[in-house]
RNA sequence: GGCCCUAUCGUCUAACGGUUAGGACAUCGCCUUCUCAAGGCGGUAAUCAGGGUUCGAUUCCCUGUAGGGUCACCA
């Protein structure tokens, strides 16, 4: 049956080395909305056939990366669906049986030379600058495999292979890309190249999404199939992702991030996922915000990019803003909530009712929960919670680039007609624009900046802050005069 | 070195062979405003080079250049 007409069956197959960034989750991603958009199957396979690199507690971490961006896999670890194990470890059997079956058609051997002996091959190659081939090296009589020396493939037909790739289109690949490599190791392993394959084959996969690393060995893996009579999936291989500023393919050399990073700097799943889609591919139309509803009606394989594409972290800024913006004002409410709560340590116990006052504001100054942290070591969130201690003395006052163009020695006389308005506002009615209403004769009257500067600077003692109004709202009627008062008190020591 | 892939503003990208080469991020300017931010409006900015094919190439072909990938008992 041709791969078209079956149900789609994605599958995201990492290996356990530790933990999965943006590169890798975009693999991931990918597979996943081509399964949803197709109401396919997206399975989660632990490539853990390599135990010296093996990091514990790597898998643990690939669920939750993928847990937290929503890409939840029909089968897989803790999921067990019709293809268990998933993990490779627990499939040596099986690949045991399909290398048997090679052995049978002759598509397999022994290794009879030592790994020293390879290496040596391969610096014979390297010095006369050749590609290195084993093949060259295929011995002419071999033993029966007994197991402990690695069983090697015997490429079926050497020949120039095309082949389809719904990403590159035509792709071709000259004899030089095939080669006798390694199905299964000396330590009972298989190699990804065998294992891989055996797995697709096993759980009907029909798409295979994964990095363009992988183009060069594709014609091995295409004789794999031949040699089984099988018909190969779909390839659908994805551009890199470069590191940003540099020209290379993204790695955790280059300072790639662990996606979880993500989660605690506060982005949002849903801006991370729309980020991420936006890499490589695009609607077909000007749409950028989406949500994950949207991006699997719209994803289509046939639209992604050939080019590898930089990652910048400004533009992922921007989109989690777009999604913050989209939240309610509960769930805005109990975003900086649980991060302020989570990150900040050095803030005063907060009410939630402070946190409901101040969520406008923090929601104007953000673009993802770090730069809460930002403002809090910049002494914008602290004042909040208790009266500024850093207006001193006047000279505060007076060395403020601000200030400079205000009457200096009136400041304190405006500042007790603010009170004297302020005090005649009942407390049901001390709210923003009320405030600003009633101050805004006085303020016209001697001139805004005038009032309205030593105003905000006295509530917040920052030269850049919220509107005073806002801030008047947010302290409450007492606490406003109160810190104007102070504020009074210090100008006319 | 062999083989393979890629090439549009600084970045992510759009454009059945015919567009003033479009959008977004960033950047710059203006408006709004007591400040900062947000918001609104606008500006700067790109088809790697050279040859073909064609009435016409960002688009198709070739060459060059640049970048990337790959040549493991790693995936």
């Amino acid at each position: 049956m041709n791969n078209q007409d079956k149900k789609v069956v994605t599958r995201f197959a990492p290996s356990p080395t530790g933990y999965i960034h943006v590169g890798n989750l975009r693999t991931a991603l990918f597979s996943y909305l081509w399964a949803r958009k197709n109401k396919g199957t997206f399975i989660l396979r632990i490539e853990d056939t390599d135990k010296e690199r093996e990091v514990s507690g790597s898998i643990d971490h690939i669920i939750e990366s993928l847990e937290w961006i929503g890409a939840d896999y029909d089968e897989g670890p803790h999921k067990e669906g019709p293809n268990a194990p998933y993990l490779q470890s627990e499939r040596l059997a099986k690949y045991r049986e399909y290398a048997a079956v090679l052995i049978d058609k002759g598509f397999a051997y022994a290794d009879p030379y030592t790994e020293e002996e390879v290496s040596e091959f391969r610096k014979l190659a390297d010095e006369k600058k050749e590609a290195f081939l084993y093949r060259n090296h295929r011995p002419e009589v071999t033993e029966a495999w007994d197991g402990t020396k690695p069983l090697r493939f015997k490429v079926p037909t050497i020949k120039r292979w095309d082949w389809f790739d719904h990403v590159y289109g035509d792709l071709s690949a000259g004899e030089e890309a095939l080669d006798d490599f390694i199905l299964i190791k000396s330590d009972g392993y298989p190699t990804y190249n065998f294992a891989h394959i055996v797995d697709d084959m096993e759980m009907g996969v029909t798409h295979i999404m994964r990095g363009q690393e992988f183009i060069a060995s594709t014609p091995k893996f295409l004789s794999v199939y031949e040699a089984f009579g099988a018909t190969p999936p779909e390839f659908v291989t994805l551009p890199s992702i470069m590191a940003e500023g540099g020209k290379k393919k993204l790695g955790k050399r280059d300072g790639a991030k662990d996606i979880l990073d993500y989660r605690k700097d506060g982005y949002l799943p849903e801006a991370m996922i729309n980020f991420l889609a936006l890499l490589g591919w695009n609607p077909g139309d000007e749409r950028e915000v989406m949500s994950v509803e949207e991006i699997i009606e719209s994803f289509d394989i046939d639209r992604i990019q050939r080019s590898g594409a930089g990652f910048d972290e400004k533009k992922l800024g921007w989109i989690n803003k777009e999604h913050l913006k989209r939240l309610s004002y509960e769930q805005q409410e109990e975003y900086i909530e649980k991060f302020i709560s989570e990150n900040i340590k050095s803030l005063p116990t907060y009410s939630n009712e402070i946190i409901h006052n101040i969520t406008p504001v923090i929601m104007e100054h953000i673009t993802c929960g770090a730069d809460i942290i930002k403002m809090e070591e910049e002494g914008n969130l602290s004042y909040f919670f208790t009266q500024p201690s850093y207006i001193k003395d006047a000279l505060c006052f007076k060395s403020s680039k601000l200030a400079e163009d205000c009457k200096y020695e009136k400041l304190s006389e405006y500042l007790t007609h603010v009170v004297e308005i302020l005090s005649q506002i009942d407390n049901k009615e001390f709210n923003k624009d009320n405030i600003k209403e009633k101050l805004s004769s006085y303020a016209e009257e001697v001139g805004r900046g005038d009032v309205f500067w030593p105003l905000r600077y006295s509530l917040s003692g920052k030269d850049k802050s919220p509107d005073p109004f806002l801030l008047a709202e947010i302290f409450g009627k007492e606490e406003t005069i109160k810190r104007i008062q102070k504020a009074i008190e210090i100008l006319t020591n």
